[in-house]
DNA sequence: GTGAAAGCGCTAACAG
DNA sequence: CTGTTAGCGCTTTCAC
């Protein structure tokens, strides 16, 4: 039975209707401090008879803890985030702590007001992707006092910690392995996201690593907003007409990879004999796809769990001891773009 | 300036900052209420050397007012999701209302769990995905008294009001248009999940259709788990080997249905001719495929926007007028794999 | 325009 | 095992 009135009900009514303390209701609904078993089940009948759903406000005020983490990403619409958030969820769940997600859309301003709302709800921790925040915002996290881990990026300083991978290395590692394949009329493909600190990360190691072989990235497309696999196809037309030399095609993402896939199988052009192509991170959406496509792991769900360890460790011992910087090592998956046998 | 203490900083700091009363402070921080131009200055300059962030917990404790807006999905890894909250968020930021996602993976017990957890944060308002849920939840819904709209579909009744569309309707009006065209040889696919509600009314309508043409479908294949894509592809050559008389395909969901167009091209069927094929929800990702798929638009971002007016609409005016089930028309969107011309 | 007092609903800390 | 007391940090209300 709900109460007629429309005031939320308190644990001073189930105290009322138990006949018991409002003390020891408390007591009972968080199951802490011993409590009879008489006692206990008269309350948990009365709150469950009337319906009651305790006010954490008023227990976060008065306990100074809120059991929450805030979980900082730039978008929910490009599947790495929701995958990070899965092994965060995974690795929470076990806990009492509770992930609670904020997105940036990719922009720093944003960042910073989604931030400023999120600790002012005090959480146990807070989650962030990358390692560019405004000033504001590394100002906010560090005043915090809390465990703040940086994620998916390690090119950098972080503020208190950080899980991730190196976007340059994973940049350069993927240009050896083209090169040592013998391509060398490499093109490029990507979003034009100067936000995107990661992917321009990938860049910058992609081109130095070919550089070091003195060799030029020989022509590059940038695209944004609308269908990405659409986009890639399209792309990758118009970069094949401009340049009918190039023998690798370099993408910034698997989705638009898949397109350039499709548009190179329907041009009936020899994968990856005359053209290889390759992707990154490594989304399973794509097995299916007539042809593997060559990608590299951005480990997205491991740096999710790696993150959420750390927050629940330093939670439960403030003066736990955690790595200022773990690194993970993502792997090239050749598919069967990439290597000409 | 930070504080060197731990303590987080309190309103009270910034009193003794600026030598302004807190009651002050606060109604500057708030734009509340006349102050002085001078004071104003006085306390933002303060707030901001300290670093303050305003502890939204004793806010809310003490306003009773929360500007938070509960939002429970089963999940975010099926992009139909992060598309519905697009459309929530884009109302709610010209509000001053802010949504918090909760996630239930398509578990009543865990939506029983999430609801609670989020009620216990007295949020504004709710929208929750579907019309089905555990009768706990039905009564902590009920007994919140704040506004509730349960979204995606409108095959039943809502505990306050609903926006979605019928996915039973949906299901009878591709069968129809199949039917119209002439096929008759029908194939399902869809995922194994007898606890998604809204799969299930739109097979339900689906046969029921054919029925009435005094059609049945001639056989079915579920999935679970894996990439949607593959498992596409690998149940529809299961399919036409076990049933090669089959002249259409109907997939319950866009991925599955672009998995197994990869499928007949690589079998170079003749499609539409010999095998037409339609999936559900109108994914942006599938544009770029090498054949326009026939689907049906989920109508998502609309979902969203909507329900999250009526909840800011509701929450300015709680008299406000609202109209209890706002039943939304998909369209079907016959691409090139429908049509026999 | 500004300030003082009185809680919001709960829990920590202590007393029995 | 149970109850009492005193706040948590802010906003409401009312007084000046």
């Amino acid at each position: 039975m709900a109460n007629d009135d429309t005031r939320p009900l308190t644990l001073r009514d189930v105290s009322e209707a138990s006949g018991v303390s409002e003390m020891t209701v408390s007591r009972v609904l968080r199951n802490r401090g011993d409590v009879s078993q008489a006692t206990r089940e008269k309350v948990l009948e009365a709150a469950k008879a009337l319906g009651y759903v305790p006010n954490k406000i008023a227990g976060a005020l008065a306990s100074q803890r809120v059991n929450l983490v805030a979980v900082i990403i730039p978008s929910l619409r490009n599947m790495v985030f929701p995958e990070v958030m899965s092994g965060i969820s995974a690795v929470l769940e076990e806990t009492d702590l509770q992930p609670v997600v904020g997105v940036t859309d990719y922009l720093p301003e944003k960042e910073e007001r989604v931030l400023y709302e999120m600790l002012s709800w005090r959480p146990s921790g807070v989650i962030i992707a990358g390692l560019e925040h405004t000033d504001a915002s590394k100002a906010m996290l560090k005043a915090s006092g809390i465990p703040v881990v940086e994620i998916m990026d390690t090119d950098g300083t972080p503020i208190d910690c950080a899980v991730g991978i190196s976007h340059r290395r994973a940049g350069r590692e993927m240009a050896r392995a083209i090169l040592k394949q013998g391509y060398e009329k490499i093109g490029f493909m990507g979003t034009k996201m100067p936000l995107d600190h990661r992917a321009r990360k990938r860049f910058e190691g992609f081109t130095e690593a070919l550089a070091k072989e003195g060799v030029e990235i020989a022509t590059q497309e940038f695209y944004s907003g609308g269908s990405a696999l659409a986009k890639g196809r399209e792309m990758t037309r118009t970069m094949l007409d401009r340049e009918p030399e190039l023998d690798f095609l370099y993408y910034s993402n698997d989705m638009i990879a898949a397109g350039g896939l499709m548009e190179l199988m329907a041009q009936g052009i020899d994968i990856p004999g005359r053209v290889g192509l390759a992707g990154f991170n490594g989304v399973e959406l794509l097995q299916g796809l007539p042809r593997q496509l060559a990608t590299m792991d951005a480990c997205r769900t491991e740096i999710g769990t790696k993150a959420a360890q750390i927050i629940s460790g330093r939670v439960n011992d403030p003066n736990a001891e955690f790595e200022r910087i773990v690194e993970l090592t993502p792997k090239i998956s050749y598919g069967d773009t990439l290597k000409r046998r």
